[in-house]
DNA sequence: AAAAGCAGCAACCGCTTCGAA
DNA sequence: TTTCGAAGCGGTTGCTGCTTT
């Protein structure tokens, strides 16, 4: 900002992929002279090409420290853990993933993850069919505790029962462990309450919020499809708080975050243990 | 071997936000 | 207070290379 406007002239602009040797004047000039204001760069690099053009090129592609290449399972799964909090927010997703940019993930997430998740969503959806049609031949009409869980309303999902069922476990038989992260709950839900003078399992009462959905169960199985748990961090973490006040959260627990992402502390083969939500839950 | 279809990625476009004048 | 320009962000487009027919 504050550029003066005499700096700019109105050239044709190039557009269109950048060559080698655009990339070098650019990558040259803002290495020695940084980038100042952007719409003046080009100009002072010597390329036909707007200011808008080359802040993009150099954040997405020449800045220094950008990870290349495949996302690791931790990325994946944090990236899944930031957009089911924080929706599309792409920057503040790519804040939490060093090396890589908003543009980078935004693509992984529409070339990739967002059918996966489709996928699962798919598999959910059958499962509930085949349960549906199956218990309709029943005299009990009482709902299965599996079930119970699984939509109705779209924010009605009793954490209380059991949340370890895993929507997926029909076709890939998976037990999750039922972590949760003492970082990730806030601090009313650790000193006040009924946590500091229970032996209960007062998790399943405090640090959640019974009121998840369906979409939530999904993330759920799709997390624990592929293997990891962040599903159940997700749980303990979403119910009843505002989507800034989850972010702030995030942000605390980055201070204590691995380089590589959210779910660093503990591997499904780290701990594998089978708790029921109702009974054991495992409180880091 | 060629054409069609598809997926991945880089870059553009348009809108919003922010700060200076 | 208003206006204007720069920066930032997210959605979308289009090019390129790979796979399938």
């Amino acid at each position: 900002m504050g550029c003066k406007s005499s700096e700019k002239p109105k050239p044709r602009h190039r557009k269109g992929l950048w060559s080698p040797d655009e990339d070098n004047k650019l990558r040259n000039h803002i290495l020695k002279h940084g980038h100042g204001c952007w719409s003046s760069v080009p100009i002072k690099a010597g390329l036909q090409r707007n200011g808008k053009s080359c802040r993009l090129r150099w954040i997405n592609y020449l800045r220094p420290g950008l990870k290349r290449g495949m996302f690791s399972k931790q990325e994946e799964t944090t990236i899944l853990t930031l957009h089911h909090m924080l929706g599309n927010k792409w920057s503040q997703i790519s804040q939490h993933l060093p090396g890589r940019t908003d543009n980078e993930i935004k693509n992984y997430w529409h070339s990739y993850l967002k059918k996966k998740l489709a996928k699962t969503e798919e598999m959910v959806a059958r499962a509930k069919t085949q349960y549906t049609s199956s218990s309709s031949d029943t005299t009990d009409s009482s709902p299965s505790p599996l079930m119970e869980n699984v939509d109705k309303s779209p924010t009605n999902i009793d954490l209380s029962t059991p949340l370890n069922y895993d929507f997926t476990k029909e076709a890939h038989q998976s037990s999750l462990p039922k972590l949760l992260f003492a970082e990730w709950l806030s601090l009313d839900h650790v000193q006040g309450g009924s946590f500091a003078n229970s032996g209960d399992p007062v998790v399943a009462r405090n640090g959640f919020d019974h009121n998840s959905n369906f979409q939530e169960a999904i993330m759920h199985g799709f997390l624990s499809n592929e293997g990891t748990y962040a599903g159940e961090c997700q749980n303990g973490l979403s119910h009843g708080s505002s989507a800034s006040e989850m972010f702030n959260t995030q942000l605390k627990f980055t201070d204590h975050m691995p380089e590589n992402g959210l779910i660093n502390y503990i591997s499904g083969t780290d701990v594998n243990y089978n708790f029921n939500m109702s009974n054991d839950v495992m409180y880091i």
